[in-house]
DNA sequence: CTGTTAGCGCGTTCAT
DNA sequence: ATGAACGCGCTAACAG
């Protein structure tokens, strides 16, 4: 029996039963044209013959793959696993395969992949717009191409007529440093990474708005932008100590450089939040841990997933059209970490 | 020129140039027998009309869709969306694409997640099984119809002939523990997830043999198995306080429990690991933020990936044979974490 | 209700 | 070196 056959197609069950291979294929998809007897016995023989519909044919014949594309700088950063947590959810229940890609924040890397997704494996993309993002020309072939797109967090999208979801980072930002002026501070340094990314600019912008709005003068130095990862954190915080010249609080536009800081500042003898307090843009579980004094924190990056994917989900079958959404980010305040709790004792 | 064109094949740009549709075929993949006039030819031509591959065309005709499935509980949690960047990176380099399944550890989404890779959009799967995982009849069919598999992290491996890439649990286990005995503890208690599952109950007989190896009797309640997640470890932290029979030391096999453990204890005015300490089976980043005495950290979840790809990439393309690959936990130790310091002054 | 036919876009013999 | 023709597995007219 085991007569070294390849795979079962429609037509080898046609064949079994004597039938053709349309009348097959149509009541495997449940044809109302199609007799409930005869379901009933070609479904059983497919089952026999232990048939899988190949996927890839029936792609290539419908010109829909089911599939979409999702690009991330890092699938490691919990930021991001949190929203293609969300995708990946999204496209389950509406039954799309989700293909995964990291531009590792390479504009090389980026393109290459751009190339690859735009070779009919999948019907749309959704993106975070690898640093620096100022220049979307790879972008705006796929557009071109006519295939779905929708950014999520990165990217300005003034420039290009596609999908986003992103968070209001000036607002963020604004709220944030306003947080910190009610509190009574003052002195408000600002750490971020280059200010041609977008993200930064904006939370830039809310921050110097807030000083500004309260008369306070800026100096050059209360703005660091070396970057946002951890070890920078430290080393903005290093610069700062070296300098002598100490801030009331620090707005610190990324997660982890803010847990940098405040590695920085402890291992120097300063405590967060009562020397110095610190605000950050932060996700959820760095959040939880060492959550300095608040967190002006994105908006589940959970939900920022489901979202991008449904609007790319809607364009994709019913032709909805693509909008810009903007999420408030909510600002989370918290007196004191179980960590703090310990200084206290 | 806008004629509403669809999309521009090898049929286009034969058409243009007068040609036949194989010439262009075998120019773009570059065969010897055309000669290179020609192939530029063809090439300017195609770039021309902007060509792009329909990558689908090309799998239903080679059989190969150059993609694997990754199929993981949760994209969301630190290990597995290493192990996934390890595997994006290794396909990236060997120019494979990547589809990725959450089973949120249901076995019917399990179920029906590995029937849809099963439809031939995948050459094989990477798969952490869901748990319960003491049922691998789904994959046994996997096997059955010769898509090469390769298992990381959780599954007896022992049932099914497959690759698998795992951590040695119970060395883990064991050495935790001696670690901790040789500290002077010996009231060391397991908090851990349901013991039917493979890693959980590997563990577990890590820390029971270490015990007993020193002659100290195990008394039940020592063994807390609800979850590893954080809230079941303060949960079992809990029950133990009000049972009011405190340990020297726990040997937490999940990470987020471990932390759940901690913030329990911190509540209550107990000290890490001055009062009891902790050692866990633990991931970077919470390692790095939290780390409680000690940790058996899982050697790098990002080369347990690469590991898996590169097995299941070998096979692929060279029929290299699968194996079960076992690597020892590295035990990492440290005296203090920067929060243990606050403590201390 | 069902069978026949024709592609989807490409790679690949088999001729030339 | 190149073209004609076939088929991968499936769906979708078009006929009956």
């Amino acid at each position: 029996m085991t007569e070294k056959s390849k795979k079962t197609s429609i037509y080898d069950i046609a064949k079994a039963l004597g039938i053709s291979a349309s009348t097959v294929s149509r009541a495997l998809q449940n044809h109302t044209s199609i007799s409930d007897s005869r379901k009933e016995l070609i479904r059983e023989k497919a089952k026999e013959l232990n048939y899988r519909p190949n996927l890839v044919a029936v792609n290539l014949k419908t010109g829909k793959t089911r599939t979409i594309g999702v690009l991330v700088p890092n699938i490691n950063r919990f930021f991001f696993s949190s929203v293609i947590e969300g995708v990946e959810d999204e496209a389950y229940r509406r039954n799309y395969d989700v293909l995964i890609c990291q531009s590792k924040d390479n504009k090389d890397r980026e393109e290459k992949i751009l190339s690859n997704l735009s070779q009919g494996k999948v019907d749309g993309i959704i993106a975070s717009v690898a640093y620096p993002d100022n220049n979307l020309s790879m972008y705006e072939e796929l557009v071109d191409m006519e295939i779905p797109l929708v950014f999520f967090d990165r990217a300005s999208v003034d420039a290009i007529q596609v999908g986003s979801v992103r968070v209001d980072d000036y607002k963020g930002g604004y709220s944030a440093v306003k947080h910190l002026l009610l509190q009574g501070n003052k002195k408000i340094f600002h750490f971020s990474g280059p200010l041609e990314v977008t993200v930064w600019r904006n939370r830039y912008r809310g921050w110097r708005d807030a000083l500004e709005d309260e008369g306070i003068e800026i100096q050059d130095h209360w703005v660091q932008t070396e970057s946002t990862d951890k070890e920078s954190g430290r080393k903005m915080m290093r610069a700062i100590l070296e300098r002598g010249d100490l801030p009331d609080a620090i707005f610190c536009a990324g997660d982890y450089a803010a847990l940098g800081v405040i590695q920085e500042l402890r291992e120097n003898g300063l405590r967060v939040p009562e020397d110095i307090a610190i605000v950050g843009f932060a996700n959820e579980p760095i959040d939880e841990m060492v959550r300095p004094t608040i967190s002006s924190i994105c908006q589940s990056s959970f939900r920022m997933g489901s979202l991008a994917a449904k609007m790319l989900f809607d364009n994709l079958e019913t032709k909805e059209a693509m909008v810009n959404i903007t999420i408030a980010p909510e600002l989370k305040v918290r007196e004191s970490s179980f960590f703090d709790r310990r200084v206290k004792k």
